[in-house]
DNA sequence: TTTAACGTACGATAACTATCGTAGTTATGA
DNA sequence: TCATAACTACGATAGTTATCGTACGTTAAA
């Protein structure tokens, strides 16, 4: 239902510009864009433009750069997605939706302990 | 790139419902469709016919109901939107897709169990 | 045999996306 | 000061998606 929660493709790479930057005039978030994908200024511009009417960003408009701020939580458009991608394509198993990106997205020796100390907890507690 | 890859969030629902009954009549998933959304019959006989032209399904038209399959494979689509949404929401990380996954999606105990055992397996061998 | 149900084909359309160009304004530095 | 660069605003557009209606042929049963 909520708009706010279903960016599209380019509003979330915009959007993870964001997060990770904090506040930015477009400017920046266009030379960061920039890096991976061939676009025109004014298109960023456009586009962050139109994010913030969908109520994805905010500006402040106070100085001649607008600085633009994500109005949304990642987490949440993180779970958002997840839990989406798990309904759409796993048949809303969670399980199922981990085993595979654990097959296949193919975690460090690390960052599989790191999963594993997870699981350990949240099995213990109760 | 490849078209056959990035099926729309309308083809992914008739997709779920061929990749869980196997070939079929546009009846037959337009029946299934019905139960979780409210669609005319012509729209999901179009959305399969636009999907058959796409390449994402195909048809044995030698009966007067066409039976369609899916063309393409589940597991390469889970692959190809799990590496995705990693890429869009999540930095590229696997392991902060995965930790995120099993925090908010609750899997049960026995599912914990079974990915715990993986996660062994997997850092054990080599 | 005729009519109702069933089936496909396909055009139309509204909404949305992504993208670019143009216009006009405001700094800035040579 | 005056040209250039940097900004915003915004219209235009092509492509895509989702959806429905209409037309028309075929099957089956009353």
């Amino acid at each position: 239902m909520n708009k706010e929660l279903k960016p599209t493709d380019s509003e979330l790479e915009i959007l993870q510009i964001l997060w990770a930057a904090g506040p930015s005039t477009v400017r920046l978030v266009h030379e960061q864009l920039s890096e991976k994908k061939n676009v025109f200024y004014t298109t960023t511009l456009k586009t962050m433009q139109v994010m913030t009417e969908k109520g994805l960003l905010e500006r402040d408009t106070s100085s001649r750069s607008h600085i633009y701020s994500p109005k949304v939580n990642k987490e949440e458009i993180q779970t958002t997605l997840i839990t989406k991608l798990k309904d759409t394509v796993f048949g809303g198993s969670a399980s199922q939706l981990i085993i595979s990106a654990i097959g296949n997205q193919k975690p460090s020796k690390e960052d599989l302990e790191h999963i594993k100390l997870l699981i350990e907890k949240l099995t213990e507690d109760d």
